[in-house]
DNA sequence: GTCTATATTTAGATAGAC
DNA sequence: GTCTATCTAAATATAGAC
């Protein structure tokens, strides 16, 4: 049984060092935050964080390991909500509140940094952002089947593209501006079939 | 006049040394290329880069002081364009196009990473995006004079609303999917004024 | 398991020849 | 002005004591 002590003593520590290591990327960066930073700041030595990671990008790895069963759950939350286009909106809302957080932006900058380089970390994130448009394109395809979203529109494609205004959100640096509301206004103009009674033609798409 | 003709010279050489350098922080970022690469592939030595500027993050920086004069001319040419909205959208159009560059995005990044560290660089993208930023406020507010675009929108945090998203279609610069028909959508879409027989509501804007 | 001490590598920047 | 050669500093990762 001590064993399993053990296991779980050094998940708390991994765990420990990963959090410290989160916020010292998003405040520095990946080249700029040294292993002795991040030793520092969980409270042991620089060999103690090889000891539990094999190299430092394992320690980035470790930050988005997290989100992958945190996505499912947010998922799985909105997926049996009757009207699917309030879903949408709420899960969007959800999903932008991280942002709130400034140091949000800088973690996901240093991410789409680092994704160039290491596969393994591609594949984490991949996995996740795949949850997350599979439960949107779900949405939006009864939304589409209830008449409440544009039949035009491709439910996996206008899924990745809702993803990308919803990364737009994390850019928005200037904490003095909420652009959740923004955002909800934008995501739900976007969906919505066009009036009836519109006669401005084509909402601003190219014609061919 | 042998003056003149050394300052030509050193601004090719000035020229030469930024071009290569900005293809080279995009691919590989700013930290992992050396100033060995740079001048490697400017075809000169590391000490000669050292020559034309002061450290590497001059050279950073001159890759972007090359878009503010280039900011004022777009800007320029859609701001007396009759019709508010159709200038907007042919602007944030243009506004997007380098983003087919996929090293457009790698440079995006590496931008938004490095801002935080060099308070000179910051000044020379907050001066580019100023000037955009003004021209896309100009035209909203003449769209809400004319009718076209909708009364309960700041000019000034629209503006920044529109850059935002435009930023992120660089972030996820697909080549195989080309983002202008959803851009252009999202764009007309959350601009315009509420439809009179939308009986929807608040489009999806929370209330108080 | 966790430390101290250090080996190894590499990069930015400079000195001085030509 | 542009080079060769080199200095200095710092960071990752490891070896080995406890």
């Amino acid at each position: 049984m001590a064993r399993t002590v053990d296991a779980e003593r050094a998940a708390q520590r991994r765990e420990q060092i990963t959090l410290a290591a989160g916020r010292l990327f998003a405040a520095q960066g990946f080249e700029a935050t040294t292993v002795a930073d991040i030793a520092r700041a969980a409270g042991l030595s620089t060999a103690g964080v090889f000891y539990y990671f094999q190299d430092k990008r394992a320690v980035f790895r470790a930050v988005f390991e997290r989100d992958l069963p945190l996505s499912s759950i947010l998922v799985s939350r909105f997926a049996d909500v009757e009207a699917p286009t309030t879903a949408i909106l709420d899960l969007v809302d959800e999903l932008a509140a991280p942002a709130r957080d400034p140091s949000a932006s800088g973690l996901l900058v240093e991410l789409l940094r680092q994704a160039d380089r290491d596969p393994e970390l591609v594949d984490v994130v991949a996995r996740t952002a795949r949850i997350v448009r599979d439960g949107l394109a779900d949405l939006i395809e009864r939304g589409i089947t209830d008449g409440t979203v544009d039949v035009a529109l491709v439910p996996a494609e206008a899924a990745a593209w809702i993803q990308t205004v919803v990364d737009a959100v994390f850019l928005n640096a200037d904490p003095a501006r909420d652009p959740t509301s923004a955002l909800r206004r934008t995501v739900a103009r976007y969906l919505a079939p066009p009036s009836p009674n519109d006669t401005r033609g084509n909402n601003g798409e190219h014609h061919g």
